[in-house]
RNA sequence: GGGGGUGUGGCAGAGUGGUCUAAUGCACCAGACUGUAAAUCUGGCGGGCUUGCCCUUCGGUGGUUCAAAUCCAUCCGCCCCCA
């Protein structure tokens, strides 16, 4: 049997909880599920060299079609080979698909049905992003997955805006896979739908069966920690995903920290992505299993230990605490890399501990461990 | 020896009678960051508490004034120029 791409096949189900271990068929390779996808919005993972990135045992990265439409554009990437041979990752891509930009640039751009408008964040020229027009450029781009241009309603956001939002997120999706499958001409590359609709239930009900109706290869919840209440954000997954298909992947976008993933996926989450291991490494602030750190706090001045103590990344085989520290109040550019590096190798550290417990069959147990032992400093 | 200048919080540096516990930057102490316009942003940075006030602070001392970082005297330190 040939498996598409993007295809999700379950492997194992929790047995006590809707945790579950499987696995995403791409054309570049099988990923393994529960995954954390580290981002590189620009087609690099801010600080991270491919070969760093390899060891980390990332399966998947991101990137950012609105970004590198803008720069360095679609052709230069054509021209290369596509995005894997152009930045050297040899390994399965994601495109986001302009949405998010929708969100985080809201005062850069307009919305109308046709697509969006937006102001470069670069140099202030008009670009017009139709769905088409992102799937475009994400095929061109040559993403092993790609995302449906959505429109990534804020927090908070009254039922009629959110109603309508996630009304337009659907239109477009019809329009995306239209768009995308034109032609025929993409089987190498699959096309997930975002669900949105806010903090409402209904909306949220209402998004995931249309966009099941259209039929997507997998399916993302977007709109989520953009602000909301923890219980609102699990409120949504508790009641969204068992909508969804048990043989689609799940995706959540935009999560998250430590303790998310580990209560994400028990609602049943598959697929994560987020800035925060590379944006808060070049931040000073540090995961570790005995919780997070900011390495430029002066207790670890003369902290000669490495960061953590259980973790085998190349980072904490190496250096110490204390030499973190010089680095980071120096502002040596080293430990931009070497802090996004240790964060990225921890979460994806924790997704492989993750999918081992599922294998076993002992999720809720490690989880608790997990967390014993993750707040055990405060 | 003669002439000129200068001394402000950890550092640099504003302020030249009241609105000054004293701008700003750095340093320092913390916090935030969730489909990346982020190597960024925010807060704190003399002491005390009853959180509104009180005490202490602009080289030292003394003075003028209702009021002094700011004016005067004097002492001390530093810098420059001429001998």
């Amino acid at each position: 049997m040939t498996l598409k791409c993007g295809s999700y096949q379950l492997i194992k189900k929790s047995s006590e909880c809707k945790a579950r271990l499987g696995q995403i068929y791409t054309t570049r390779g099988i990923i393994d599920t529960p995954v954390f996808m580290p981002v590189g919005t620009q087609g690099t993972v801010k600080g991270v060299a491919s070969e760093f990135l390899h060891e980390t045992g990332a399966q998947i990265i991101l990137a950012n079609s609105y970004h590198l439409y803008l720069r360095p554009g679609v052709e230069i990437i054509k021209k290369a080979g596509g995005i894997q041979k152009f930045n050297a990752w040899n390994k399965p891509i994601l495109t986001d698909s302009g949405g998010f930009q929708v969100f985080s640039l809201s005062n850069m751009r307009k919305i109308n049905e046709e697509g969006i408008e937006f102001r470069s964040h670069i140099d202030g020229s008009r670009h017009f992003f139709s769905p088409e027009k992102s799937m475009q450029v994400q095929k061109d781009i040559g993403a092993d997955i790609v995302m449906c241009l959505d429109d990534c309603t804020q927090y908070p956001a009254t039922y009629e805006y959110a109603k309508k939002s996630m009304e337009l997120s659907l239109q477009w999706a019809k329009r995306c896979k239209k768009e995308f499958y034109e032609g025929n001409a993409y089987q190498t590359q699959a096309l997930f739908g975002i669900i949105q609709g806010s903090v409402y239930n209904d909306l949220r009900t209402k998004s995931a069966q249309e966009m099941l109706n259209i039929d997507f290869t997998g399916y993302a919840v977007g709109g989520l920690s953009v602000g909301e209440p923890k219980e609102s954000l699990h409120a949504v997954l508790e009641n969204t995903l068992p909508i969804i298909a048990e043989n689609k992947g799940r995706y959540l976008m935009g999560v998250g920290m430590p303790e998310d993933l580990w209560q994400c996926v028990e609602h049943g989450v598959d697929m994560f992505d987020c800035v925060i291991p590379t944006r808060n490494g070049r931040n000073g602030q540090v995961f570790t299993s005995l919780g997070k750190i900011n390495i430029r706090n002066a207790e670890f001045k003369d902290d000669f230990s490495s960061l953590d103590p259980s973790c085998n990344c190349p980072v904490c085989a190496e250096y110490s605490k204390a030499y973190l520290n010089h680095l980071v109040r120096s502002k040596e550019t080293l430990y931009l890399s070497l802090l996004s590096l240790h964060n990225i190798y921890f979460m994806i550290n924790l997704m492989s501990g993750i999918r081992n417990s599922l294998k076993d069959d002992i999720f809720l147990k490690t989880k608790t461990e997990f967390f014993k032992k993750y707040y055990s400093k405060n």
